[in-house]
DNA sequence: AGATGTTTAGATCTCC
DNA sequence: GGAGATCTAAACATCT
């Protein structure tokens, strides 16, 4: 049997590329080779993250005409801005496991269908249309979540609660806030039996993440408020619930990767325990009686490539703050976005020790240092300015999570490379989730945490994914 | 009456 | 196999 060499297999997968796809043969000027795009990361220097996002291309905007990443960015979906409705690259049982709250909307490459909209988003990149992802048998198969009332959207009803908790501009949410989010984001829900909601009231009720907050008596209206309880505000990434449910020992014992490996499965799991199909894997859980849920099986040519990167994608990101502008913003999709959502979609590992305790970072501010053109890193500051070691590290590409300082320095220089040409602001978030208990946040029961914060091991599309479906939304920032 | 909230029970799945 | 998570369904109570 053959043994290709890099270039030798980069050359192969460019022949079936170009014979694939054969109009990228005729690439611009600008347009580098593809295979020292595959073989090197030299371009990625000249990979403008922030003009990367093909949306962005149709309209005008500067430096949008890199034919490198727009070939990326064809063929390779960001895996970024999978919107709720996208299940992360690989994970075909975990399809409602999102790293980003985008849009609603699931879809394919084809673009029939009508990109979501929200009207009240407010924000501009809330109008066009996000990148889809095929999560359909057929890749000429689409998922509106939005406008499709036959498929089911992927998410525990904790994860509906919170998102559409997230959304609202309110630090407590009524019921019915609630059911009119989900019936205004999912149709599915708009044309359901309204067990669902039935289901919500279970779920607020038996779930502790909840926390009902009485209607004072001179606030009229039915029903009291809903809020997530700050001491389980960690387990809630990107308006997904995430159950913890993994013993202390487990971390102690195994190796970083056998670890990573196990937490992902358990965390993606969890996301999605909607019956699905799973291509290759032992999951099933396809009930007969809901045809729709049928349709949440992701055997999609571009999810079954990616199912075959075992370790691509897997792995959450602890940060409570992507909550913290929750009140204060403008946010009533998911589309509308802060920054530390964005930032958790890149998939970054965020460690934060203290006393060789490990805890779920959760309050702080990202920034970034260096000049406002020549950003060396950025980091995720702890609030407190405590004795905090950090140890976060972003746009991690299968990096072990537990990083030695050679590693790290590794990490850096990796981090910098990517970081090309990308221009970050400080940004600044004040806000807490839970302005009307402040502090508490910060005295979170952290070691009640028996899920930590993963390393999130990226392909390298799948890393600039994430990267681009952040800077999309740095540039609001900005 | 309808909405809201609580509780119980069964089923299915994953993880340990 | 047990435990935990989630979903679904149902019954019941309370409130507006």
């Amino acid at each position: 049997m053959p043994v290709l060499s890099s270039p030798d297999i980069a050359n192969k997968f460019k022949e079936k590329w170009l014979a694939a796809f054969p109009e990228d043969q005729a690439g611009g000027s600008d347009s580098a080779p593809l295979d020292d795009s595959l073989t090197s990361l030299h371009w990625l220097q000249n990979f403008s993250i922030l003009s990367a996002d093909p949306e962005r291309m149709v309209g005008p905007g500067p430096d949008c005409s890199s034919s490198q990443h727009q070939l990326f960015f064809k063929r390779f979906p960001r895996a970024g801005t999978d919107s709720p409705s996208s299940p992360p690259a690989g994970d075909t049982a975990a399809a409602g496991m999102a790293l980003y709250p985008g849009s609603p909307v699931t879809s394919g490459s084809e673009t029939t269908a009508a990109p979501p909209r929200f009207p009240s988003c407010a924000h501009p990149t809330s109008s066009y249309p996000h990148p889809q992802i095929q999560v359909q048998a057929s890749p000429l198969v689409e998922v509106d979540y939005k406008t499709n009332p036959k498929v089911k959207p992927p998410y525990s009803y904790a994860s509906l609660i919170c998102m559409a908790m997230q959304a609202s501009k309110q630090p407590k949410v009524t019921l019915s806030t609630i059911y009119n989010w989900i019936t205004e984001n999912f149709c599915y829900y708009r044309h359901a039996e309204p067990s669902w909601q039935n289901s919500i009231r279970h779920n607020l009720s038996l779930n502790k993440c909840f926390k009902k907050v009485p209607r004072q008596k001179d606030e009229p209206g039915k029903g009291g408020f809903w809020q997530i309880d700050p001491q389980y505000a960690d387990m809630f990434v990107n308006g997904i619930f995430k159950r913890r449910r993994m013993s202390a020992n487990h971390y102690s014992s195994s190796s970083a990767a056998q670890r990573q490996n196990k937490l992902v499965q358990g965390y993606h799991s969890s996301q999605n325990t909607c019956p699905y199909q799973v291509v290759g894997n032992k999951r099933k859980h396809l009930s007969s009686k809901d045809h729709s849920k049928l349709m949440r099986s992701t055997d999609s040519p571009l999810l079954a490539m990616e199912a075959n990167k075992a370790d691509s994608l897997k792995g959450d990101f602890d940060l409570a703050s992507v909550f913290d502008d929750v009140l204060d913003g403008s946010c009533s999709t998911f589309e509308d976005l802060d920054i530390n959502t964005a930032l958790s979609s890149l998939g970054c590992e965020m460690e934060v020790s203290m006393h060789g305790r490990q805890y779920a970072a959760g309050l702080g501010r990202w920034c970034a240092t260096g000049d406002m053109n020549h950003y060396q890193s950025y980091s995720y500051l702890e609030l407190s300015g405590a004795s905090m070691e950090n140890s976060i590290n972003i746009g991690e590409l299968g990096v072990p999570q537990l990083q030695q300082p050679s590693q790290r320095q590794q990490q850096l220089e990796q981090d910098q490379l990517l970081q090309g040409h990308l221009h970050l602001q400080q940004f600044d978030e004040s806000a807490t989730l839970f302005p009307e208990q402040p502090g508490e946040a910060m005295l979170q029961p952290w070691e009640e945490i028996k899920e930590e914060p993963q390393a999130i091991p990226l392909t390298l599309d799948q890393g600039f994914g994430l990267y681009e479906g952040f800077f999309t939304e740095m540039q609001q920032w900005e």
